[in-house]
DNA sequence: GTGGTCTAGACCACC
DNA sequence: GTGGTCTAGACCACA
């Protein structure tokens, strides 16, 4: 993970989570790793991982299995693209769009960029 | 201005007098508001604009004219394009993309939402 | 330190710590003294130790790791040895000719007052 | 002239006087401009040059007539050159040698970059 | 604990 | 008048 970007570290991991919920990658009902196990494993303080995962608990996205550890909870992969969605059209997207207006940056240039984008991804 | 936002102050207002030389508000040898008469104008502390102004000045985006003030750079149009293209290029726009994929937010709905944008703003 | 001399604090602190890293006292990866610690250290006000450090930052040679404190960079020693450098050659060097012929000092004077100075501070 | 660099600027006019005595472009006896006259001529807050004069004439380098104007002074040429070389040897070169000896630059190094400078300014 | 930001107010050099 | 620097002290987010 990159701790460079200028964005909490608690945010970053949460964000993390979230997307690995949105590509299935993690499902309803699996645990995630414990607060000491992932922060030994991306080299982060314990009481970071624990405010992601309470951010993400008070989301009910995780859940708290009290001595066993915490859970994607149901319905998070709908409440995780609610959240994410929600953020992008309202706070994303109108700076993107002021952006563009700003630079004069016409739809058709980031129509060929989003092209440009997609097949270096593949 | 909105002081609303949990961006910095000093931030702010940096990118508020880039964004007046983009639209051309400001020009090449403009004087600026000095120190003291922008801070009492926006109600903030005179240190908090003279960090402002020194980024700029840093950013040859700003000079100083010795007991005179600050004036806007020659070229200072070009700078500021160039700071804020390369940031959108580089920064906004790979995250942006990022989240379309993760949300499989298909380009015809964000063209649709450029559209509504621009009307809104109009 | 000496603050006799008119130049700004905060900058003096800069050049010390440069200083440091030229004569490897400080190597990448070590930690520099937390803000609150120098400054006490010094008898100075915190923010002044801030702003040393944000330009040393900004010049990649200090860099932050987020609620830990501030470490040498990876490469600070080349990039501190070009900054100091380039304003020797560019800045210091094209002055001191100047005096010198403007006051018709032979090379062979200077050379004789710099193996002076070198026994001196042996 | 420069106005660019971070001296301040009636230090820079009498610095250049200095040196226009050094070279013997102005002479014991001679008038120099009017404070008005260098001032528009250099475009510069009269008030700049009233300053640099004062300091000069405070060093008995120039003299002044009351209502005639300043004038180089007797011996002159000798303050200045003192002046010149005092900070020259006391202040400017000691510098320099601990900055050479901070970056490991050779004497020899020293002398080829003076007989560089030497060939150009011819 | 760490740094980041901001305020209020002061003093200074300079134009 | 201008900006430049520094202090003292506060509050905040973050690890």
């Amino acid at each position: 993970m990159n701790w460079n970007e200028h964005k909490a570290i608690y945010l970053q991991i949460a964000d993390h989570i979230i997307e690995d919920i949105l590509i299935e990658k993690l499902k309803s009902g699996d645990r995630v790793a414990s607060v000491r196990e992932l922060a030994a494993q991306i080299q982060v303080n314990p009481n970071t991982v624990v405010r992601s995962y309470g951010m993400l608990e008070q989301a009910a996205i995780l859940h708290n299995q009290r001595g066993l550890g915490f859970y994607i909870a149901e319905g998070a992969i709908e409440k995780a693209r609610v959240l994410k969605r929600t953020e992008f059209l309202e706070q994303t997207l109108p700076e993107v769009f002021k952006t563009m207006q700003l630079l004069q940056i016409p739809v058709n240039e980031l129509i060929a960029l989003h092209h440009q984008f997609q097949n270096i991804s593949q």
